[in-house]
RNA sequence: GCUGCUAUGGCUCAGUCGGUAGAGCACUUCCAUGGUAAGGAAGGGGUCGCUGGUUCGAUUCCGGCUAGCAGCACCA
């Protein structure tokens, strides 16, 4: 049989010889790194052998990460087959930060974080035997009878296709069904740790009852581990819960769960945040408004989510009339659109809202800022004519481009486009907005992955995912098309020909919620924000307070009347305590006053993270840090 | 909402095999008057999340509730 090479080149082989041979054909250095082939574009194992001409690549310790996991999750599954007999198992794949398997141990067993040492072990002893991963090929009866004592893998095998070849794989006397491909062997299996257990519904679907789930992660090296581990444990002290606590951000009170309170530091993030929004949407020509936060029910009936979402609003009987608090800014933002009669020429109208919305969200939902039951949409709902779209949605684009580099964070754009059955309006409308979607994204110069069907029912969207300093992503700004709305308000421009027209509808948000972007920069900067945006920019501490004060209170003077935001360490304690206080508070600038100083009109300048100090004078100092609050790309 | 775990001074945590609690930090006062990541001493502060039960006695054991955490489900 003839074996083709990614470069294009071939080589006869006997039938049946499988790839870690043909490695071993070309060099042996790369049949030792090998871990699994591509044959023919499908995965296969190493010893697999191959019957007829392929082509064939093989990958190699950097492309197998999901492939170690995933044996890894079988290694899980044996170690706990044996220490809890009676165990079922549902499903163990790998994820992208390892793996899982959903286990039933048995009646009434529950895993421990205890358990977990113990299994551990037992997959470590397993590993440490060397044992093949051998592929089995079975039918389907033979399949159900084999495992005729797990109703989760009998479930499955009866979904599958009559008549199929169902692939087994066996490492020692545990067999598992699995398509593959595995690692070579048990050997490879070295580097792994669980890391949780928790419940998850069986098939995903919480009418199910629930397994339970123990999470684990493998590597190739040693070293691989433990750097993912510190990575971990790095997270968890960038988690924007315990920073929040530690800088006195925000707090949320057992009397309202979900709905965070914002302490005077978290405040002045907030309120630079809002300021900078605006400042940006303003110079974009948008308007802004504010809606109520309660409106009457037949509202809601109009837009729909009394319908679709009352389950998760919060609704009160006044005057034996139903109100509800809005889950959404967009029927305020209608009303007002309705409010007056608009020419073709005055479209785009862009009317921007922070607008405070609620939404009962589920109890085990709720996480710190990144999921609340109140939060500020920044929200924007712009009426345009639909030859404005590609313009004005490129225009779009090109603004979150430079609101999300102010904070450097890079991002990628997916396009989610017509849900298959379920959608409004005319095919030929959903064409149109999709297209122009994407035009707007190819004329403002920026790629995009399409989510096909992903789109909400009333109109196509673009989401930008964000990612942060720990490669965590998140959906933060959306542009959706709207064809429902305009046409549920009924609203209307006057055209160039006096007769009314429909306009098109964009909803738009940038941070999404300002609560959870506010939570992700925390989390992005690990508490430590550019100077721009943090809370308290100097601590002016003096070496003598009795001595030093009155030049220290001249220095918070000025520069409070700069709007730069200092304070003042008058406690009557060591420098170097102060210091400290000011280092573990992550503020960005520290002046030391003393004699020296005070002497020769300057400021010893020490910035967060450093352990440098610079004199400078007390101008030197001004330009610097307001040239640094400036380098914000306002334009 | 579901599964599991957790709840002790402002914060971080220890402890009581059932006899009403302790540390460090923070706070107050005093001493020290200090030059870039914790100077010293004394003191104040908690009915151990709430609520039932068992018990002579519960912060400790059991149940319920509330909140938080890890996931799952959900996220217009």
């Amino acid at each position: 049989m003839k074996i083709t090479f990614p470069d294009g080149t071939n080589k006869e082989f006997k039938k049946g010889t499988h790839a870690y041979e043909i490695a071993s054909s070309i060099s042996s250095s790369l049949a030792k790194k090998s871990i699994y082939a591509i044959v023919n574009g499908k995965p296969y194992d190493l010893y697999r052998p191959i019957e007829e001409d392929a082509t064939i690549e093989l990958k190699t310790k950097e492309d197998s990460f999901d492939v170690l996991n995933h044996s890894c999750s079988h290694l899980l599954a044996s170690a706990v087959k044996k220490l809890y007999p009676q165990a079922m198992f549902g499903v163990g794949p790998s994820i992208e930060e390892g793996f899982y398997y959903d286990i039933q141990p048995g009646e009434g067993i529950k895993f421990t974080e205890t358990d977990l040492a113990a299994i551990e072990k037992e997959m470590k002893h397993i590993a440490s035997q060397d044992l093949p991963f051998k592929r089995i090929e079975t039918t389907k009866e033979e399949a159900l009878e084999l495992f005729k004592n797990d109703k989760y893998k009998q479930e499955i095998i009866r979904d599958l296709e009559d008549g199929v070849t169902i692939t087994l794989y066996q490492h020692g006397d545990y067999v598992d069904l699995c398509r593959g491909p595995h690692v070579p062997s048990t050997k490879f299996l070295k580097n792994f740790k669980l890391t949780n257990v928790s419940g998850a519904y069986w098939r995903g679907d919480s009418k199910n009852e629930q397994l339970q789930r123990i999470y684990g992660v493998c590597f190739f090296e040693e070293k691989e581990l433990q750097e993912h581990l510190q990575h971990l444990e790095e997270r968890a002290k960038r988690d924007h819960r315990k920073l929040g606590k530690e800088l006195e951000l925000f707090m949320i009170s057992e009397y309202g769960p979900g709905f965070p309170f914002w302490l005077p530091k978290g405040m002045v993030l907030r309120k630079t945040l809002e300021n900078y929004w605006y400042k940006v949407h303003t110079r974009e020509n948008y308007q802004f408004i504010q809606t109520p936060i309660m409106l009457n029910r037949t509202l809601w009936e109009i837009s729909g989510h009394w319908e679709n979402y009352r389950e998760n609003m919060y609704t009160s009987k006044i005057d034996d009339q139903d109100f509800a608090i809005k889950p959404m800014n967009c029927p305020g933002g209608l009303l007002v659109y309705k409010n007056s009669i608009h020419s073709y020429k005055d479209l785009p109208i862009r009317l921007g809202e922070l607008g405070l919305v609620h939404r009962h969200e589920a109890s085990g939902a709720l996480n710190g800022l990144f999921r609340v039951r109140n939060f500020t949409q920044d929200d924007a709902h712009i009426f345009l004519r639909e030859d404005q779209i590609v313009s004005e949605v490129s225009s779009l684009i090109r603004l979150y481009d430079e609101v999300y580099s102010t904070f450097n964070l890079s991002y990628h754009i997916e396009l989610s486009t017509r849900p298959e059955n379920k959608y409004i309006g005319k095919l030929e409308t959903w064409n149109i907005a999709e297209e122009a979607l994407a035009n707007a994204c190819k004329s403002a110069g920026k790629d995009f992955k399409v989510n096909p069907g992903d789109g909400a029912f009333y109109g196509p969207k673009l989401d930008f995912k964000l990612r942060d300093s720990m490669n965590r992503i998140w959906q933060c700004g959306t542009i959706q098309l709207d064809m429902n709305l305009p046409e549920r308000f009924d609203i209307t421009y006057v055209g160039s020909d006096g007769q009314l027209k429909r306009p098109v509808m964009l909803h738009r948000a940038l941070f999404g919620s300002i609560e959870r972007f506010i939570g992700i920069l925390t989390e992005h900067f690990g508490g430590a924000f550019p100077v721009w945006l943090a809370p308290v920019q100097v601590k002016i501490i003096p070496v003598h307070v009795k001595n030093h004060q009155e030049y220290v209170e001249k220095i918070y003077e000025k520069l409070r009347e700069l709007d730069i935001r200092p304070e003042m360490d008058l406690r009557d304690e060591k420098l170097s305590y102060k210091i400290r206080d000011a280092q573990t508070k992550k503020i960005p600038y520290q002046l030391v006053v003393g004699d020296n100083e005070v002497e020769h009109q300057q400021l010893s300048v020490r910035k967060y993270g450093s352990t440098e100090t610079k004199q400078l004078s007390v101008d030197e100092f001004i330009c610097q840090i307001m040239d640094e609050i400036k380098t914000l790309k306002y334009k």
